[in-house]
DNA sequence: AAAATATTTTAGGCAGGGCTAAAAACAAGC
DNA sequence: GCTTGTTTTTAGCCCTGCCTAAAATATTTT
């Protein structure tokens, strides 16, 4: 039976095979703030619900049924997050810790009336992109990290790799946000920095950590000198 | 701490009250219908968390605590009913069980966006009030059951006292719904029942189980023969 | 290959909240 | 006042899911 604490795992499990490929159990314990004996129970309660496969110290993976759960899971949490968003307006570093509760409440039909209510949305406020009721989610796109980009690229913020309040806050201060296009103008091979111009002409440099982190398209008009 | 449990019983503790003025044991078994001494075990926690006063078998009271805490579940509740009814297209029968896992969810900040998205809506999909952010409540409508309503009132459906899914989808089957407007052009002594007459000319005769549960507002104008 | 280190599993507890069965307290009827 | 029936409490158990500590297995280093 579906509790929120084994939703919980499988949604951590289906993120870290979309990340890494493969699933250590230390991956689940830092992903999940737990410790290494809990990891390892719930493995067990999952294989033996058949959500996952298990061979002791191997690692884990999905079934069928289980990443149907997972993405079922991960849907909801990105179109609660749109509606906090959109329609409660909070911004991207708020809603993390309510969609994580509110992602398991409802059952397929209400989420279904959600995404309708919400406009099918197709990405989160983060930009990571939710998946359909049939449990499609490659969005094929082309994103980089900003930390490829290089001197005269145009380049528009898509998503973000790490979706945490701390990182969020940091953009927030910069004045970034989804859909923002800036320009690259100066980059630094010291630090690898690259400073950046804005709309409005205002210009900043930001860091290595911070440009891997923002997931951009390349446009492809050049910027007028 | 707060948890779910903990929430659920001290809303139900507060219908209780409000319903028949004292709460025992057996009361709170039956509405959230578990057994005798799961409630002995929860009145000891709630108590040893200053949320309600109990002496062992004189029955429990809420403290102001308490009361602030299941006042703003029962918020939470209302609130969540609306937003599934008003922009997730629910009908009014279908929506307390997520309601029932909404009202965990969200904190003051949240709760009051909410309201201010709903349009600080103050009753219910069920004709319920909603308490305010203060939370006052006593909605000062002066509600009869139809049950008492004689030959020649025109009535205004406000409310229900049994919102279970079976007496709500007895009414959907009758064209009944919050608002709508019936005469009473029958009453028969032998099972007081009464034949009300429909805006649409239509008539039909509802049991008296049905009319106790219907809470309605006498309108001053007379209908015209 | 052996030693040192890191990861995973087992063993055994704990807290929350449910349950049954039996005992205790209260309420009613005679 | 006793007896009967109902309500409440106590006692003891179960399940979920977390934890620590220690043992077992992998991996890395030398």
């Amino acid at each position: 039976m579906q509790t929120i604490s084994r939703e919980d795992y499988l949604k951590a499990i289906l993120k870290i095979e979309e990340e890494a490929g493969s699933v250590s159990n230390q991956s689940l314990v830092e992903k999940l703030s737990t410790r290494p004996a809990s990891v390892t129970n719930m493995l067990h309660t999952l294989a033996d619900a058949g959500w996952v496969e298990h061979e002791a110290y191997k690692g884990v993976r999905l079934t069928d049924s289980g990443k149907e759960i997972a993405l079922s899971t991960l849907r909801k949490h990105r179109l609660w997050e749109v509606f906090l968003v959109d329609k409660l307006s909070f911004s991207w570093d708020e809603v993390h810790q309510w969609a994580e509760d509110l992602e398991h409440v409802g059952d397929e039909e209400l989420t279904n009336r959600l995404d309708a209510f919400l406009g099918h949305p197709a990405f989160d406020p983060h930009g990571d992109p939710i998946p359909t009721a049939q449990g499609q989610w490659s969005d094929g796109r082309n994103l980089i990290p900003a930390s490829k980009a290089v001197v005269g690229d145009r380049i528009q913020l898509k998503g973000v790799v790490d979706s945490g309040e701390a990182y969020l806050q940091h953009l927030d201060r910069l004045k970034i946000e989804l859909g923002l296009i800036l320009e690259v103008s100066k980059s630094l091979d010291f630090d690898e920095s690259k400073t950046l111009i804005w709309p409005d002409g205002s210009e900043a440099s930001l860091s290595k950590q911070t440009l891997q982190n923002m997931l951009v398209e390349k446009l492809s008009g050049k910027a007028k000198n």
